[in-house]
DNA sequence: AACTTTAAATTGGCTTGACCAAATGTCGCA
DNA sequence: TGCGACATTTGGTCAAGCCAATTTAAAGTT
């Protein structure tokens, strides 16, 4: 699969790996702009917007004049789960913690939430057949879940993990791909969960949730 | 006083404005790039640079092809919380989210990881001896296990919530009136965690993280 | 008239080339 | 040896142009 992303985006993860790689450690000074853009074969704007992402996330430091300088390799969790794996950790900690909320809503479930989450699975039906990406519908879906438990701060985070997920800086890691299939297997698994909902039983629902979460995660890497 | 920082910061921020003005409100165009640059009086290069900062921070969206979109501007960014937030809720949210994450935690736990917990709640007794507070060694004890998910996503979330309760903005709901009975309690129920840790049996340690943080919001309460 | 197809205009994506300004390195002179 | 002027290196910015994706408008079809 070819990478679609932007140039920038793509060009900042290949500075990020020569410098996760030890190319260039903690401190060192990369190559100048113009040699460097024509090692990595792009023009020097590129490289200058790609330059520019790095160093807003604090992964290097510019110097006028001097030259560019790699800050603190200090690389995040110590087993060998390695780069750029962001999303599977987005998706790992939204089946996590949505799991387990899943379990206070199905008991504190009323009929009148049910219709909601049904109205909004129609909604994403209807999204897919005219080929609209139903990322509304799906938040919705999340979220109503969320609020059902009553705990304003349990749905602050059930938003923040989702739009995580949509955020231009997640959307730079990997662009997504969904597809009319994708979201397709996404609604089917939300009835799934709606219908262990339906029936009060909170470890059906749990289970569902966990496997709609993993599944949801795994198409968003595959593609 | 001459702004010195590089352009596409300058622009960066007076494209925040237009938009913090409501010149450009959220889901509105902006003029298109040769326009806008034009506008603001920079070249191209440098109002690029200035839109790929405001990608990653979330403010806009751009579309190839298409142009370039206000994003949300409710900037929520870390602590939007305050309002309606009880104590309880709290401690409700904790409950149930560091009871799914001690299950993970339970099947990744090394002996390393139990000999740092160990060394934390001995630390804890030791505070508590000497009439201290323990709440780093608290937070600690409570991080340490998010860690051992390898997932810094949920070290995030458990950190938050921690920090939330000792923020000024939640003691001013309530002083706390935390004794050394209270602590002596909490130490004891960190320990069952542990127990349960060392034993590695996911749903005791599950049980023991909920009773620890119901029990803890109890007497958060009752003082 | 309504719908579909096609072409033109718009808009972001990227490159080449150049010049300026800050920082650094070099060399000659005291 | 020490220090100051000059040349080099390096980032900062601009200008103009072509390509590709998208949108809009026009033309064609039913």
């Amino acid at each position: 699969m070819t990478d679609t992303r932007r140039l920038y985006q793509q060009t900042a993860d290949r500075v990020r790996q020569l410098i996760a790689t030890g190319e260039y450690q903690s401190g060192a000074r990369l190559p100048a702009e113009r040699e460097l853009a024509q090692q990595l074969g792009v023009s020097r704007p590129s490289l200058r917007e790609a330059l520019i992402a790095l160093e807003i996330d604090g992964t290097i430091e510019i110097r006028m004049g001097s030259g560019i300088y790699v800050l603190n390799t200090s690389k995040p969790s110590g087993n060998g789960r390695s780069l750029g794996e962001s999303p599977s950790e987005l998706m790992q900690a939204r089946a996590v913690i949505e799991s387990a909320i899943i379990v206070q809503a199905a008991a504190a479930m009323t009929e009148e939430t049910l219709a909601t989450l049904r109205a909004t699975l129609e909604a994403m039906a209807d999204d897919i057949a005219n080929a609209r990406k139903p990322i509304e519908q799906d938040r919705a879906f999340h979220l109503i879940i969320a609020e059902s438990t009553g705990n304003t701060l349990l749905v602050e985070i059930v938003e923040n993990l989702f739009d995580e997920r949509h955020s231009p800086m997640t959307a730079g890691i990997r662009g997504h791909f969904e597809t009319t299939e994708s979201w397709t297997s996404a609604l089917t698994e939300h009835h799934a969960i709606l219908a262990a909902l339906e029936a009060r039983d909170p470890l059906a629902a749990q289970a569902a949730m966990h496997s709609h979460l993993t599944a949801s995660g795994r198409r968003w890497l595959e593609n």
